[in-house]
DNA sequence: GTAGAGACTTAGAATTCGATAC
DNA sequence: GTATCGAATTCTAAGTCTCTAC
């Protein structure tokens, strides 16, 4: 505990120091109060006493969509053959499906569905008579306008600097804010711009309209001491709050759920990274507990009471898969995905007997974002024997098992175990891989793997990148060419060495020396490429990035790194640098995760 | 105890950036 | 200088979990 208090310390001092990094943004005034901030410790204890997450906030409101342009006249939509001109509002949204033409949204009978619905509520009265059968209209014209001018874009170098000139000053504007005296960076400081809601998986709403959001939908949170940001000229925001238990800056409801979106800080800010650094702590007294828990809920199958035999179950597929822990969802609201508490019997299989294995659990489901779970586990008799009542009788419910779980020990809930087996993992994974002979390329291939095993665990995939096929030929293309250039190299060091052995002189001596060394050097670039081909090969349909920057204690990571003198750089972008920054100063080599 | 709102994290896809080869 | 391609970044959907009102 006293460690841990230490590290936050740690972390509040780093913050402050950094202010001297940001004076150049900010000024000495700002610099001035990060110092008073690192002197007065006892601010910060009142903080996290009374339950507030800031106690000053101050920032300049979010940046709206820019407003729609209306198409020039040479490029018409078609209705049944004929050039017809839409109203403003009704064009709008029709470029928001031309722009998604190539797209196989644009084929699926539910996205058309919704989208002519949504559609149809802009039109005016006479469009709304004459437009009644989307497989009439022909988007085609407009559709090649936006490709025509995305291609334009990019061959404008010149203007595109004006561009990133202007967006470095919207960043610098809108992108930052002032908390508690620290200016952190906003992560989404942008209000999402209207468009077709693109779901994932069978989602019954994609294809409606994402209206525009307006000031006036618009709640803004800040400090009442602070400077309120200004609505745009003639308009207002909806509310301006002042609440300091909460970590959103401004918050508007959307309209395809009806869920509220919010913005927030950077991964980097202090306050994200507390918050990171204490779930890991959370996963790591886990770790000191976990056998007890392993032992109850063994203990667990047998009890009488069949709630409890279920309860164990579950946890213990939660614990051995990673499973997430499974909300319930609205019926006909989403696509239809589970995680454990919600699986169904259709989603499992039981065998006494497989592939010469006892007892195997066959699941088959769509999780998170319609990623399909497929894995054939052997379990444990009594478990096959009550997971046939767990599915058949039993739709569990998250919140009850969490109640359980923060019995067994304060703060834990189903998601800590991900986090725990996920970063257990890489920890003995590192250790069985890491070969000491190995160069850092090839240490680094092993960082990658164990990296994989835990993305295997966690069922991070993606589909493979389009252009992964090309890829890996031009990658095989410069092994070859590099193989080619080797065996050249030898040969010519092959007849320097012989002509050495004639002339014995020191100039050949020395050429043979160059030679040597040009061969080395062409090996390790052979390596190098080897090395990498063989992870892109392994990484095609594994989201390598997602566990490396939610579930894994990146003081594992860096202290594998300081073990084996590998440059935190080989392993972390600078991206992940900021938000990781509190580990990259305080992990040492012998950390124990 | 339960439903729903709210706040926050986790997630893969889409887009943009920038290094490299020519 | 430009084209290409992989890496980095952005975007926003989709989860988890807590809290509150009934």
């Amino acid at each position: 505990m006293v460690s841990c208090q230490l590290a936050l310390q740690y972390v509040h001092i780093r913050q402050c120091l950094l202010v001297v990094d940001r004076v150049m943004f900010f000024g000495t005034f700002q610099l001035l109060f990060g110092w008073v901030f690192l002197l007065n410790s006892r601010w910060e204890e009142e903080r996290y006493t009374d339950g507030s997450k800031w106690r000053f906030l101050e920032h300049k409101g979010p940046v709206f969509a820019p407003p729609y342009e209306p198409l020039p006249n040479h490029v018409k939509f078609y209705y049944d053959g004929k050039a017809m001109k839409l109203s403003p509002e009704a064009e709008e949204v029709a470029t928001f499906f031309a722009k998604m033409l190539d797209h196989e949204y644009t084929t699926k009978d539910i996205f058309r569905k919704n989208f002519f619905k949504d559609w149809r509520k802009e039109m005016t009265t006479e469009e709304k008579a004459k437009l009644t059968d989307l497989k009439k209209c022909n988007f085609t014209e407009m559709s090649e306008y936006f490709k025509a001018q995305s291609e334009a874009r990019k061959a404008m170098t010149k203007e595109e600097k004006q561009v990133s000139k202007e967006n470095e000053r919207i960043l610098q504007e809108y992108g930052f804010c002032i908390m508690d005296n620290h200016r952190e960076r906003i992560a989404n400081f942008r209000i999402e711009p209207p468009g077709l809601f693109r779901g994932r998986g069978d989602h019954p709403k994609m294809g409606m309209l994402k209206r525009r959001i307006r000031p006036e939908d618009i709640i803004v949170n800040c400090s009442k001491d602070s400077k309120h940001p200004e609505p745009p000229p003639g308009r207002k925001w909806k509310e301006v709050r002042h609440d300091n238990k909460v970590t959103w800056l401004v918050s508007w409801t959307e309209n395809i759920q009806g869920s509220i979106k919010y913005i927030m800080l950077n991964p980097s800010s202090r306050i994200k990274g507390e918050k990171d650094w204490q779930k890991y702590e959370t996963a790591r007294r886990l770790k000191k507990c976990v056998d007890r828990i392993r032992n109850q809920y063994r203990e667990d199958w047998k009890s009488k009471e069949m709630r409890i035999r279920q309860r164990a179950v579950a946890l213990y597929f939660i614990d051995k898969l990673a499973l997430r822990a499974g909300n319930e969802k609205e019926e006909g609201e989403t696509a239809d995905t589970v995680g454990c508490c919600s699986l169904r019997v259709e989603h499992i299989k039981l065998y006494p007997e497989n592939d010469g294995q006892e007892y195997v659990v066959e699941f088959d489901f769509l999780g998170k974002d319609s990623i399909r779970y497929y894995n054939k586990v052997p379990v444990e008799k009594r478990v096959r024997t009550k997971a046939a009542f767990f599915i058949y009788l039993f739709i569990f419910c998250t919140s009850i098992l969490n109640k359980h779980l923060q019995e067994l020990m304060d703060g834990l809930t189903a998601k800590v175990f991900r986090t725990y087996n996920a970063s257990i993992t890489l920890q003995q994974q590192l250790k069985e891989l890491t070969n000491v002979e190995e160069n850092i390329p090839a240490k680094i291939l092993s960082y990658n793997r164990a990296n994989r095993a835990v993305a295997i665990l966690c069922n991070h995939q993606r589909a493979p990148p389009k252009t992964f096929e090309k890829s890996m030929q031009n990658l095989q293309a410069k092994i070859d060419a590099k193989r080619d250039q080797l065996s050249d190299a030898k040969r010519e060091l092959k007849s320097a060495k012989a002509d050495a052995k004639v002339r014995k002189d020191e100039k050949s001596k020395k050429t043979v020396e160059t030679k040597k060394k040009a061969v080395q050097r062409i090996e390790e670039q052979l390596m190098k490429l080897e090395v990498q081909a063989t992870d892109r090969e392994e990484n095609k349909q594994i989201a390598l990035g997602t566990s490396k920057l939610n579930y894994l204690d990146p003081r594992i990571s860096v202290a594998w790194c300081k073990k084996w003198g590998i440059p935190v750089e080989k392993i972390y972008n600078k991206t992940q640098r900021e938000k990781f920054a509190w580990a990259i100063d305080m992990a040492d080599e012998d950390f124990e995760f």
